[in-house]
DNA sequence: GTATATGCAAACAATTTGCACGCCT
DNA sequence: AGGCGTGCAAATTGTTTGCATATAC
């Protein structure tokens, strides 16, 4: 992958927001800084830096929504405000758990809670 | 909800698989029963018998899946044949454990497990 | 110089919707 | 009779791709 301006860019954005943004919100947010550049371009890199694990993905219902958190980690959903969090949870049990009990190798495991958070109880 | 033909062959034909099944391969397997049935019609029924929680959908991927299984339970998907198993996981201390540590009230707790099973090690 | 990246527009896949007609209750 | 359900086709949404040009190294 060799550089440029636009990647950068891309990367910058996605991973200077928490709010795990749509390739349309990239987009809008990029032609700020590079007014003419284009959506095509926009999702040929996000899937690269994601290919290339320098950003995550997340299914959120049928989009793609993109993390510029690379750690590993889950996410809490609000059913009201949409909102996205990120949390920590330990699932190293459950990952031997898993191993054990069902005889499957783990590669990944993703754990999304929806709810309602604080601001809307 | 008032009865149709339609609606109850779609609903036997999930309810009679474990395979997870797109709106498509459901469509297909209706057409052999109900042979000019549209596939407007099975999309608007999946979505009906989803919304009375008389089925279940997953998010596969940028696809929908859906599920005859409505008990609480939670899906290991293989890496390499893409099939998806249904799995039993105690998560009602991760349950209580949000809703201290974050302070959030979950209401559906999703967890996906991808890797590697059996058949592929 | 050559391979990769870009902008643009057209293509795509999954899903939804508008409409006229048909069937349940 | 009135409203929900249907088939059909067109529309919509999110995303991908082909192509000619531009840029990185």
């Amino acid at each position: 992958m060799r550089h440029s301006f636009q990647r950068d860019t891309i990367k910058n954005v996605v991973c200077s927001t928490k709010c795990h943004p749509t390739a349309d919100w990239v987009y809008n947010e990029v032609r700020k800084l590079i007014p003419n550049i284009s959506l095509g371009t926009v999702y040929r890199n996000l899937s690269q830096l994601s290919d290339n694990s320098l950003i995550k993905t997340i299914q959120d219902g049928s989009v793609v929504r993109y993390d510029g958190n690379i750690t590993p980690h889950h996410h809490l959903k609000c059913n009201d405000c949409g909102d996205i969090t990120d949390i920590n949870l330990d699932n190293l049990k459950l990952k031997k758990n898993i191993q054990s009990k069902f005889d499957f190798d783990p590669s990944d495991i993703e754990i999304t809670v929806t709810g309602t958070c604080s601001k809307h109880k």
